[in-house]
DNA sequence: CAATTATATTGCAATATTACGATAAAGATT
DNA sequence: AATCTTTATCGTAATATTGCAATATAATTG
């Protein structure tokens, strides 16, 4: 045991899943915030951001581009790393629907 | 190693990861859906819902209840879940919030 | 082409997560 | 009170994650 048994699941559950896990660390949430605050996607000095070491961050960069979250472009001898808006609308509108849900029941419980 | 380094970074961080983790797993992404489909917090049956032990089932509820996702009360000998609307209103905030300004960047990049 | 710079990969140790059987706890039912 | 029902906890195995030093890779500069 300990592996997710992700095939039980719909794909959509699976997926939602996904990208919230790929936040669900601090430094991850800390990249998309830097990556959101820099204009354009800078290239690079991430690690220069964060108080982890560079194979670390490259694990956390990995990680979050797995998941779909950012993309990274390779520019000259340095990474251009920016966000994916795909993703993040995914979870924008996922968390907008269930809150409106929610509004409309206004919990008859508990 | 293998513990986050959560005193690295910011408050706010930390609690949009603790949350995203919560729902970065298939189980308390479908705990959660139930229980937006049935109207009230219907006490138990969740297990029947899912394709996991027991145990497991009642784990997954404890993470959700931690990381605030969710509330349990005591209902005669069983427990009642609802979800806790505060903590996926932050979510819901926080996605928006991003999502409005990747909108007005229009990323001019990559 | 040697040295530098930027990032990724490997290997490994520490820790966390996932899953479940067995069992406990606590109220409900008979 | 004995039993049933419901949920939690314990113990444990399998696997995943986190973090970093060392090293590799690849483009850039001198």
């Amino acid at each position: 045991m300990g592996a997710t048994k992700t095939e039980h699941f719909t794909d959509r559950q699976n997926a939602i899943a996904t990208l919230a896990k790929a936040l669900g660390h601090p430094a991850r949430v800390a990249i998309l915030e830097y990556l959101m605050k820099v204009d354009s996607c800078i290239c690079g000095d991430i690690v220069n951001e964060l108080p982890l070491a560079q194979p670390t961050v490259s694990q956390h960069l990995k990680e979050l581009k797995n998941a779909g979250l950012i993309r990274g472009s390779i520019e000259g001898n340095a990474i251009c790393y920016c966000i994916d808006e795909k993703a993040l609308d995914k979870l924008q509108s996922y968390f907008a629907k269930i809150s409106t849900k929610l509004e409309k029941k206004k919990s008859n419980c508990c």
